[in-house]
Order: C-alpha cells, then sequence, then structure tokens
DNA sequence: TAAATTTGACCTTT
DNA sequence: AAAGGTCAAATTTA
C-alpha cells in the first residue's frame, strides 16, 4: 500500500473514533466545548480525506466510504489544485448532530448550528426510517446565498440526526442597528469566537506593538511594505504563549451595516473559513482576542506547513493572509 | 399579517 | 421508471 493509502486509512480511523467520542460526549453542558472541538476534528480529518483522495498520484479507494460520511472529495475536485469544469463545484460535508432532548418533551430538530434555514421540503427515503428534510438559507433571496443542508434522523439512533452541508454560506445576516449605534457584532461570529476562545490557545510571536492609528481613514487591504519588514523582524521573536479571554463585542465587531459591496466581500471569507480552513482561522483568531491590543503574529499552518503572517488591532483590524484570502473586520 | 412550514406536484438524475 | 430534490400553494405559527 503507498504512503496516501495508509494515510487515507489513518485519518479514516480517527474520524471513526471522533464521531464515537462524539456520540459518547452526550448532551451534559460542560463538555460542550469538547463536542465542539470534536466535530472541528472529524471535519478536518475529512477534509484531509478528501485532498489526498482527490489528488493525481492516488487511486479513488471506496474503502473510505465505508465510514459514516460520503466523501466529499470523489465528486468535487480530479486534481489538487484544478477545478472540475464539467461538474458543478459544490462542497458538501456531514455532521452527526445529538438532538439535545429538554425535560419530557421531545424537540425533534436537531440542535441550532448558527445559521438560519427556511425548510423547503420533505421526502420519504427508500429504506430509511425517517424522512429528509430540505432546507435553504433563510436569505437565499435577498442575498442569494446558496448554502443548504439535508436533516435526517439516524436509523440506529433515534437521538441522532445526520445532517449534511451543501454549499457554503455568502450571506451576512446582520440585526438591523438601531440608527446612529454602532454595529452589533454577527452573533455567528461571536459564537464562533468564543467557542474558539474558550477552547483553544495559540503560540504566538508578540511584536512590539505599532502605534495605534486612532480612527484615521481605515487602511485598505494591501501588502504594506510596513507589513513585509515587520514579519522579517518577527522570526527571531521568543514565542509567548497566552491563554485566551473571552471575546466581547468590544473586541470584535462585523463590518458597518451599510450595504456597500465591501462589507459581504470582506466578510464571505469568514463564513467560508467555517468548516473550509478552520484550524487555520481558529488560531489567528484566538490569537487575536488573547492578544487584546493590537498585534502582529506569525504562524505556521498545522494543515498547510505553510507560513503566514497576520496582523490585527482592535482599532483597525486587519487579518492578512499569505495566499490572497483575506479577512477585514472593522468595528 | 408576514414569515415559516407542510405537502403534493413537478423536475432532475440515475 | 423510480428515487431524490425543488417548487409553490395552502396552511400554520409567531
Amino acid at each position: 500500500m503507498e504512503a496516501a493509502g495508509w494515510v487515507v486509512t489513518e485519518l479514516s480511523h480517527i474520524k471513526k473514533l471522533v464521531a464515537q467520542l462524539e456520540v459518547h460526549l452526550g448532551e451534559s453542558p460542560d463538555l460542550c466545548n469538547c463536542k465542539h472541538l470534536t466535530s472541528q476534528i472529524f471535519s478536518l480529518t475529512e477534509r484531509s480525506i478528501g485532498i489526498i483522495t482527490s489528488s493525481d498520484f492516488c487511486q479513488k479507494r471506496s474503502s473510505i466510504e465505508a465510514g459514516l460520511t460520503p466523501s466529499p472529495a470523489s465528486d468535487v475536485v480530479d486534481a489538487p489544485f484544478k477545478t472540475n469544469k464539467k461538474r458543478k463545484m459544490m462542497e458538501k460535508r456531514t455532521h452527526q448532530v445529538r438532538v439535545t432532548s429538554g425535560s419530557g418533551g421531545e424537540p425533534m430538530t436537531p440542535v441550532d448550528d448558527g445559521h438560519s434555514w427556511r425548510k423547503y421540503g420533505q421526502k420519504e427515503i427508500l429504506g430509511a426510517k425517517h424522512p429528509r428534510g430540505y432546507y435553504r438559507c433563510t436569505h437565499r433571496h435577498s442575498q442569494g446565498c446558496t448554502a443548504t443542508k439535508q436533516v435526517q434522523r439516524s436509523d440506529l439512533d433515534p437521538a441522532l440526526f445526520d445532517v449534511i452541508y451543501l454549499g457554503t454560506h455568502t450571506c451576512v445576516h446582520r440585526t438591523s442597528p438601531a440608527a446612529g449605534q454602532p454595529p452589533k457584532p454577527n452573533p455567528d461570529a461571536r459564537s464562533f469566537l468564543q467557542n474558539l476562545s474558550a477552547n483553544l490557545k495559540v503560540k504566538t510571536e508578540g511584536l512590539a506593538r505599532p502605534a495605534s492609528r486612532r480612527s484615521g481613514a481605515p487602511p485598505l487591504p494591501r501588502r504594506s511594505a510596513s507589513l513585509r519588514r515587520r514579519r522579517a523582524s518577527a522570526s527571531h521573536l521568543s514565542a509567548a504563549r497566552f491563554s485566551s479571554v473571552p471575546s466581547t463585542s468590544e473586541n470584535w465587531g462585523v463590518s458597518p451595516a451599510t450595504s456597500d459591496s465591501n462589507h459581504v466581500a470582506s466578510f464571505a471569507p469568514f463564513e467560508a473559513a467555517d468548516w473550509r480552513a478552520q484550524s487555520e482561522y481558529q488560531e489567528v483568531v484566538s490569537a487575536l482576542v488573547a492578544a487584546g491590543a493590537p498585534a502582529a503574529l506569525r504562524w505556521t499552518s498545522t494543515t498547510t506547513s505553510s507560513t503566514s503572517i497576520f496582523q490585527a488591532s482592535l482599532r483597525d483590524p486587519l487579518i492578512m493572509w499569505e495566499d490572497s484570502s483575506l479577512l477585514l473586520f472593522s468595528s
């Protein structure tokens, strides 16, 4: 068996173990952070399998399919860095969600996943005990968000729901702020960040704080010479470990609730990050929260082993990526 | 009463 | 042809 095959086998094994762990963790509120981590590990493992199985030098092996979830890779990508034009690129990932049964009553729906969904259909599925529900993003028509999900109660464990997410959210859901009020942070972003700050400790390389540019024109996302210089000077600084602090509405905000194109464009990568490169974003975001002050960070991705630079300030939060993806938050 | 859900018809894919 | 997926009118809910 070639190396890639071994890795796939190992990752599949990890995936199954994490799924089992998640089941064992149950509904205890104390363990909800652990549950959050397991789902992250699960997604990352699945994604790794997808990357490996879609590469040129590895024949597709059906053994991956033996697990709980269908392979997201087999009909998504043909080659690692080439998109398949024949088939529509539709990102797909599966989750198992345990229903949180309240006292007595049986809530028949899985826990809220942070997005707002609108049910548009239900179908009996051949050979399945329970029907499959079809949901689309509430903001499909208002913002053209094409994310959908399918929810089906598991045959084996009625407290378990299989959730298949299709596509990624491009929507920005905002609570229309009162006139003159500063915009409130996106609730999804907040809970996401709170989970991160509660769960993660990251290694950062602290830098001399840049003189905080107060409320001038917000800097445009461009790779400045000063940023490059800062990165260069970062390399010899010692690493510091921060314990995390909760993120608050003061720490974070989203772009102003104007309808300019900047807003959606800048926020979309964050939505995508929700599951695309979660671990990398986690490190960055958590580091920002932990730093609690203007800082520049440098880290090495655990998944791609590429090095990225990150500059963030609470005043003019700006996150830059080596690979040109970009996050921009303004408060 | 606007928004969400239900449900049979219709469309698409295999 | 049949199973899966979506539409949209009717109905329910907040």
